[in-house]
DNA sequence: CTGTTAGCGCATTCAA
DNA sequence: TTGAATGCGCTAACAG
């Protein structure tokens, strides 16, 4: 019923092999021999074979991409620009590869299962981006997957995550930016900071909050641990965390936010509670996802090169583009300054 | 080197046939049996071939999904909710299937591309995201391959894309939101309204200003051509549009946006312009993205139930829900109206 | 440059 | 309930 290679080589009067030569064009084949196949192939609308071929070949055209929430811009950008780098030339039939995108939600348990299936797959390669879970049972299950990964010829890019012996990283400078926006806010005179951390044990959370402190501590501000507030990375938990910590104080006069979502709960809370922003508490978020610029007033916040990171973890994944010395490299973010922060209230 | 069904088989002391049976539990093993051989793939930790598994049973774990651009909510939330539904018991081997995201970039050819691509993976289901391209040529080959694709046993729906016999197919009712969209805007006294539309030959784009159009004309409004500009589905897209509709009719009061992001770009432009939302000139966008709450007034829209439609697409793809009667359902919006449209200015 | 020959690893008949 | 045998469709040596 299906038309398969032997079906093509009988028609072009040729054997399988040199179909499958034509096909996958790593083969030196006549260029008369080449169009008498091509054209077979059109004439029966021969369509190949991914798992035969997979099987035989062992190995896939199936780049692996595992994301936290595919739904959020933050992930959508660089799984967006990861999977724009990963066709042409080099792939199997044709050069195009195909993306698997895997939503892990941030459950260490799915990212495991995540690549354990993409193993079964022979996926070509694998990115994993943003930040990673910090439970040691967790942390030596993932890598002992990544090893076996690598093991097998699938390539690993961590992109926006931190170095792993295991892996290629293009690692975020989560610190360095968390650091450079309070520096930023407590430039214009802000003592009383809050902040609106995201999940524990994760280390993007942990990074940026660490940056957040060091610049408190630098500047000789005591860091009152009422002025934290964990939540997920999402509005909701940015509006809640606001009333809350404009419960426990009244007097802060600045609310730096894990991301740019929670930044913009922050700012509805803000509002709704009566405060003018920047005039009554100013707001900062982080990564500058396009709808930063949108708020009213316009986010401060710290700009990670998402599209640009994702593209080379796409390069690198597919062997395009050398990986970085020693296999790690830290992509930094700039700060953005903008209306939502601005010097603290008289 | 890699461990095999073999080796499991040996290990457990039974045949090939009997793991192959215990993995994809269709069939009757006895409990001790299959004890003895889950124990074996766990000490060998053995990983099933996903290629070899799919060339023997003619079918993947595979479920294609495309979309415009992954980057944007509108795409990643539908295909988030896709993909949470396309797991569950009924896969190969476990139950687990994967998501292969296709980014069309809204290229006709790359959707066709995309098509064969899960054509030849042997894609489980596919689902196709958003509007459609409305060239004759291509809707035919489309409509070519997504019967291929059903001839082979892959489920085919198409998820906020306008109907085709060939799949079944949950349609979101652009048409009827613009009209109750621009009816709103009416109903507050508006009559010079600006309109900034997708690209054009796209489905989506024709019929959202059907509905505004619709509106204009069952409240005898002329409608002015020259008040219509076309653009992509981008913030600056927006920006642009508006500042061109405001030098065409600087007395317009109020633009709609033929998406929230469009939206966006046009309160953008008016701020910039030195006019206020909605005292000058009222805005609404379609939708209902996150961060249209968000924006300053917040902005009216038309919700779109992106997220249950996208569930229920996934179910369907799944034949874990009945499609609905006649292959069709039409999903409609509702009027979100917020802030950014009132009374114009007197 | 092209043909021949062997598997790749698994699911599924058919028997037992 | 289990085993043995066969073939899914293709690629990759190896010859020629």
């Amino acid at each position: 019923m299906t038309v398969t290679l032997a079906d093509v080589a009988a028609r072009a009067q040729v054997s399988p092999a040199t179909v499958s030569r034509v096909l996958n064009g790593n083969y030196p084949v006549a260029a008369s021999t080449r169009e008498r196949v091509l054209r077979a192939v059109d004439e029966l609308d021969y369509v190949l074979n991914g798992p035969a071929s997979s099987l035989a070949a062992a190995t896939s055209d199936l780049v692996g991409i595992l994301v936290n929430d595919i739904a959020d811009p933050f992930f959508g950008i660089m799984a967006s620009a990861i999977q724009s780098e990963i066709g042409g030339p080099g792939g199997r039939a044709g050069g195009e590869r195909l993306a698997v995108v895997c939503n892990t939600g941030g459950s260490p348990e799915r990212e495991l299962t995540y690549l354990t299936l993409l193993q079964r797959q022979r996926a070509a390669a694998v990115v994993l981006t943003g930040g990673a879970v910090e439970v040691s049972a967790h942390v030596e299950a993932v890598a002992a997957k990544l090893r076996k990964l690598a093991a097998a010829g699938t390539r690993v890019v961590l992109c926006g995550r931190p170095p792993a012996p295991e892996a290629i990283a293009l690692t975020f400078d989560n610190r360095g930016g968390g650091r450079q926006l309070t520096e930023h806010l407590i430039g214009l005179g802000h003592r009383r900071l809050g902040y609106i951390a995201g999940p524990e044990e994760r280390t993007t959370t942990r990074h940026r909050l660490e940056g957040h402190r060091a610049a408190l501590d630098a500047a000789g501000i005591e860091d009152d641990p009422r002025l934290t507030v964990h939540g997920r990375y999402d509005r909701r938990a940015g509006y809640e965390a606001t009333l809350e910590l404009l419960r426990r104080d009244p007097s802060l006069t600045a609310i730096v936010a894990a991301n740019d979502t929670v930044a913009l709960g922050a700012c509805a809370a803000l509002r709704d509670s009566g405060l003018r922003i920047p005039d009554d508490v100013s707001v900062a978020g982080f990564d500058d996802l396009p709808f930063a610029i949108d708020a009213v007033p316009a986010l401060t916040t710290v700009r990670l090169p998402l599209s640009e990171a994702g593209a080379r973890a796409g390069r690198i994944a597919m062997g395009r583009e050398e990986p970085p010395p020693g296999g790690i490299a830290t992509v930094r973010g700039e700060l953005m300054v903008r209306g939502s922060t601005g010097a603290p209230r008289a």
